[in-house]
This record gives C-alpha cells, sequence and structure tokens, in this order.
DNA sequence: AATGAATGAGCGTTCATTCAT
DNA sequence: TATGAATGAACGCTCATTCAT
C-alpha cells in the first residue's frame, strides 16, 4: 500500500478575494496584513492578534490597518476565509485520480491529510478555529462548510469500496474517519507529546480505517 | 453488544481544593467564583472570562475576587486543575470493573468518552483547553497529565487484549482510539451539525475500535 | 559684592523634543501634558503625577494621553528630560562671561543658583529628583548628568583662582560648594522656615565659599 | 585637630512609643513592623511601602497589620516619629562634651554629621523625608523640629566663637553649616558617584566651615 | 492610500479600609 | 491579639473604533 508523502502541503497558502478598486499597492498591503495576523494567530493565539500587533508586526501605522480592515471583525472574517479557502483549494486538486483503487485512493487521502497535521499552521490553526466556532456562528458555519468540502472525497471512496450501505451510514463512516484525524492534531501535531510517533499512528490508523470502511456491519 | 449509557456522566463536578486555614464563608465564595468562571469560560470562550466578568456574574464585588485569587493565572490554574480533576476523578472509579471481558471492557470506556462528548460542558471546554495548550506550556502539560491518566485503562485493556504487541504500539493504538474518540468533539458535540447521529458514531467507532484492537497487524 | 539677583531664573522652561512626524496639534497636546505633569509633579508630588490625574487635569480623555505617551515611563522620561535640558539651558547661555574676575564669577555662579532655589519649581522638584534617584537608576544617572553640567562652570572658575590645586581637589572643592547650595533648598525653599533668611543665606554662604576657595589648604 | 570618626553612628535605633495597653507581645509586634516598614522605605522608597508589603514582610497576616495601625497614616506617622526620635536620642548624648574648645567641638559636630551621611539610612531616608515635606505639613513640621534640635548645638558652639555676632547672623550661619553638610547627601551618600571622596569632602568641608564661623564679617 | 489624533471601554492589578470572626 | 472576608477606588495598560488630515 503505497504511503509516501503528499508532495504539496495543503493550506500554506492565503487566498486573498479581489476588491472592486483594485490597485495593487493596496492588494499587497492587504497579503501583507492577512499573512502577518495569521502568523501572530498561530504564534501566540485568537486574543494576541490585536489590530495594534498586527499593523506593528506589518511595519504599517496603526491608521493605515483600519483604512483596509475598519474592525477587527473584517480582519478575521477575511483571514479564516482566505486560510480556508487555502486549504479547501489544495483539496480541490490533489485527491482527484482516476487510476487508482477506492482502496488507494482512501489511503492517499488520509496520508494527505495526516500529513498536514504536525505542520505549524494546521496544529495552531485549527484548535483556534474549533474553540471560536463554538462561540462564533459565523465562524462555526464556515468551518464546516470547509470540513463538507474535505469530507467530499471520503464519500466517493467509501461509496465505491460499500456500494451496500445506505448513504447515511456512508457518511458516517467519513466524518468518523475524518474526526479521527483531526483529533491526531492536539496528540501528536507540531510540538505535541507523540509527533515523533506519527508514523506509526498513520499506519495504526489508515490500516485501520480501510479495515472499518470495508467490514462495517450495520 | 452493550450501548446503555454510562451512569454517571464524567466531568460535571469541580474539585476544589481545600485550604489549611479559612472560614465555611469563604470555601462558599471561592466554589462559586469557580463554577462561575467555568460557566462563562463554556459559553463564551476563553477571553471572555474576565476577573471582572466572574466577579459582576458571581453577585460579589471585584475587590473580594482578587481577594481570594489575587491574579487572574490564580484563578485560572485552580478552575484548570478543578475541572480537570472532576474528569480524573469519575474515570478513576468507572473504569475499572473486573467482572467483563477486554472487549466489553474497551466498549464500556469508549460508550463512556463518547456519552460525555455532547454535554455542553465537555463540547465548549476540551476545544478551550487545546487551543490554550498551544501558547501555554502550563496548560499543555497540565492537559496531557489528564490524557495520559484518561488512557491508562485503554493500555490495560488492550495489554489483556494483545499480549502479543510491542508496547509501544499497544499504546499507540490507545492514542489512536483516545484521539479519534476527541476529534467527534468537533463535529458531533453539543449543537455540533452532527450530534444527531451520536448513536450512529457510536456504533462505527466502537465497533472499529475493537476489531482495530483485535486485527492490528504491525 | 555685587548681589543683584540674576536676569533670568533658569528652570522655567520645558524643552520639549520635536518628533520627526506629526501635526501641530500634537505637539501641541504633548507640551500640554508635560506642563500639566510638572505641576502636579510640583505641587503633589511624585506619586500623584498618576496617568489619569495628568489626562484629567490636562482636559482630556485618557485614551489621548497614552496615545502620545504610551506608558507611563514614556511620559516620565519625556519630563525630566524636558525639565533637566530647561535648567541645563539656562546655565549655558548665562554663566559664561568673560569680562569678570574669577571671584566675581564665583560670586555670580552662586547668585544665579541660590536666586533659583526659592522657586516653587525648584524647591518642589529637587527634592522629588532625589529621592527618585535613590531607586532608580535611569533617573539617577540623568540627575547626576545634570549636576556635572552644571558644576562645569565652576571648575573653570576655581581653576583660575587656585591652579596650584591638583584637579581632584578643585572638583572637589566645586561639588562642595555645590552640595552646600543644594542643601539649602530643604530650609530656605519656597514655603520653607527660612525662606525669608535668604538674603543672608546667600551672603554668608558667597563670602564663605570665595575665602574656602581662595584659602583652602591640602 | 581630631578628626577620628564618631563611636556611634546616629540614626540606627528607633524609638517605638509606649501603648496604654503595655501587653509585651503587641510591642514586640509593633517594633517588627515599623522596622520592616523602614526597610522597605530604605531599599525601594515611600510609595513601596504598603500596608501589604510591610505585613507580607513581616510575616504577619494583613489583618493583624490594620490591627496595630488601622490606617496607613498611623503608621506612616508613628514610623517617622521613631526614626526622627532616635536621631535626636544620638544627638543629645553625643554632642555635649566640655573638655573641648569651640572650635574642637565644632570639628567633632560636622565629622559626627558627615559620618552618619554614607549609612544607606540615612542616604536613604533623609531625602524621602525631604520630598515628603513638600507635600504633608505633618512631615514638614516635625522634620524641621529635627533640624531645629539638630542645629541647638551649633548655635552654642557659634556663640562661644563669635559673641560680637547677633542672635540671627550666628543662627543663619548655623543653618547654612547644617544645609551644606545635608546637601552632601545627594552627591556623597552612599552609593553616590562622589561617595568615595568622603574623606577630602569632610577636610573641605570642615575646614571651610571653621573659617567661616571664625571670619564672617558682617 | 496612508497617517495622526482622539475617544471610551475594558483589562489585570494593587491598594487602604472596614468589619466579622 | 490575630486572622479572614469584603468593599470601593485607583492604578498602568491595551484595545477597537472614529474622524481629521
Amino acid at each position: 500500500m503505497p504511503t509516501e508523502p503528499a508532495e504539496t502541503p495543503p493550506g500554506t497558502e492565503l487566498i486573498v478575494p479581489e476588491r472592486t478598486t483594485g490597485y495593487v499597492k493596496g492588494r499587497e498591503t492587504r497579503d501583507l496584513i492577512l499573512r502577518t495576523a495569521l502568523d501572530i494567530l498561530i504564534e501566540d493565539g485568537w486574543h494576541a492578534m490585536s489590530m495594534r500587533r498586527v499593523a506593528s508586526e506589518c511595519g504599517i501605522k496603526f491608521g493605515n490597518l483600519t483604512y483596509h480592515y475598519r474592525t477587527r471583525e473584517d480582519l478575521v472574517r477575511e483571514l479564516l476565509d482566505a486560510v480556508i479557502a487555502g486549504y479547501e483549494r489544495e483539496f480541490d486538486h490533489i485527491v482527484y485520480r482516476a487510476d487508482l483503487t477506492p482502496e488507494q485512493r482512501l489511503d492517499r487521502y488520509c496520508q494527505l491529510v495526516l500529513d498536514d497535521i504536525p505542520s505549524k499552521q494546521t496544529t495552531r490553526f485549527f484548535p483556534e478555529l474549533w474553540a471560536l466556532a463554538n462561540h462564533d456562528p459565523f465562524i462555526h458555519d464556515r468551518m464546516h462548510d470547509l470540513y463538507a468540502r474535505a469530507r467530499a472525497p471520503l464519500h466517493d471512496i467509501i461509496a465505491a469500496m460499500r456500494p451496500d450501505l445506505p448513504p447515511e451510514t456512508r457518511e458516517t463512516l467519513a466524518l468518523v474517519i475524518s474526526a479521527a484525524m483531526e483529533g491526531t492534531t492536539i496528540f501528536a501535531g507540531h510540538d505535541k507529546p507523540f509527533a515523533a510517533r506519527m508514523g506509526l499512528i498513520k499506519h495504526i490508523a489508515i490500516t485501520g480505517f480501510v479495515d472499518m470502511v470495508r467490514r462495517y456491519k450495520p
């Protein structure tokens, strides 16, 4: 079973939306702002990502930051959208390869996800997102949009492996597998106690998931 | 297959440490403070749990709060210790029942954990902890202490089921199972999109976990 | 012996540093802040000079004060620098007059210093500085910088009067004279018991100092 | 001329007043409190001498401190009185020695005062007092009481040396000498830039003062 | 597009004080 | 005599926001 790591880690790119007034300078500044804000979020967490600190670490003046993002919420939403869109884009153009068996594709999908977890950005960003989603409906919905899109390939794979199961069961299998992988972030993500054991974790998890789909009896 | 919910959900109790000196009144006040602080943490998150808001929602004056907890860190540490101790206590006196087979005990253990996940406290508290642990070494260590203690019963069960496996493999099996269950918090916890499907999730997960332990080949 | 008071008392002016950027309005606000802070320091002492009180007595909002001086230390340092620079400036352009004998210049120098002591600002400001210098190394160094500059003219005068003495002795003569005058602040400064006797004090002190330099035998 | 240092430095003792309820324990506690408060005042200054810190550094509980000194002002006043009384006592029983000439007694008196200045307590305590006296009439009066008593021996000495001078002139001579010595605290006190030069300062100052008294012409 | 100035609110902390135990 | 509990106020600081330049 192929276990080589994915060629391009997802989520390393920020997809910054265009604006109506398409000045290049402003676009560059917004890029810088979002990149810097994400760095702070990753490094020191949500509450450290203040407007002042973002401006300061950008090397721009405070007034300029509020020109581009009038309120903190504006900044936060565009940041989360940009980060999430980055993850979504990677998923879209990596997973679909028709030359593999469903088992191989399941294996490959899980490799991709688990290989991404030890990255500092993923280990730091998603727990912030999970916590925020509990208190902010906008973030909650946006986050579950992302996960729904991320599970879509799994649905196809599981449907191919188990056409006998009802759709709800297949979806829930996908959910359990996805949740299981997310959960490893806490224990084997960047700088976590079991980071060094990620290889064994991957083997146990992936073989377990394949078995789980293959053998599940309703 | 036994799927009845556990009789007492863990984590609903705060274990507030005694003090060598002090009157009953002070003890009651400290209890109230911690209970209120936890409620705010659960409802509105970490940064909403300010000293002022805790005092205000306690119905006590700010000065009195700082009398009992001189600094926010004092409050936070005693709160986390009290919450975590509550979870640990439940684990300690529920899991050890010698009259069951290892498979039954694994099933029971997972039932216990998964039954707790939809509780509002657990769904809200642990993601906060995961996010905080990324930026606060004290919280990081305390959290992984808790999880290590929570995995201990799993180690016994898996050792009984698979004495042939080396300890590291058994530990990692336990870790994967534990992480998988934690991951469901995000998707099927309180008010989450798949909360209603927790029954099916439990069935898929638990039968999958039992299979995973039973059939794992190094 | 000439005893007419100096034409311009030193230390009545605040030398507020320019900033590279900024509007006139901001400069005026900073001037007002420092002037007000000094007034409070003089009137009610160091610990009364709180950020809140400065803002309030300025008629500006607290947030605006912290905009101009982010921390109290920023404010304090710029204030001390401005006050001290005011004293230094006066010393610089008053003392050097070549048309006088050394004795006349010594007399004139002491006149200048002693005439300044009964001013409320000097009587109040310097004892605060002396107390603070005991607990704050920055203030300690800045204060002794000021005094070193203030003694410089004395060194010249004494060198002219007593070229036979070694430099260390001349410096120490200057120090004793300077210290003696500073000490009168406590007893004959503004609103002090012997304020009314400053004329006699000046006569006794100055004739004594001139004699001391003229007649000192190592 | 005799220049050996005084046998017992003044101001090292706290004279704590008795109370009507003469329990020994309470007296001991008050001693400890005042001693500790003075240490804090000397070490970190006036504003650092808070009730809380005094209690904490005493090793007694906060409530107990407020039992002995109901308000901070109570503590401060008794502390200052005790310290000042300590200095006064030393002056009283050291200075009067009939077997010396007036010049010798003047020398001896100045030796005594100047020898005390480099002590940490004196260097730190008096500048605090000078600053406080500018803003607190009670302290102002008490301080000048102390200095008046301290100058009394000088008046006798100067009267013996210069019976020809009118009393006001003699008093002012005493004042100038006293003020001159106090002023050296700032420059040659404990940890001050010219502390190492105190020997030369003493010689210059004392010979100068003797000359000043001997030769002053109204 | 970018900066400077000003506001109002909230934060954690320290403090002096009063009162019950 | 000593401690615990509670209050109210002020502290320095950071923040998001608005508006003029």
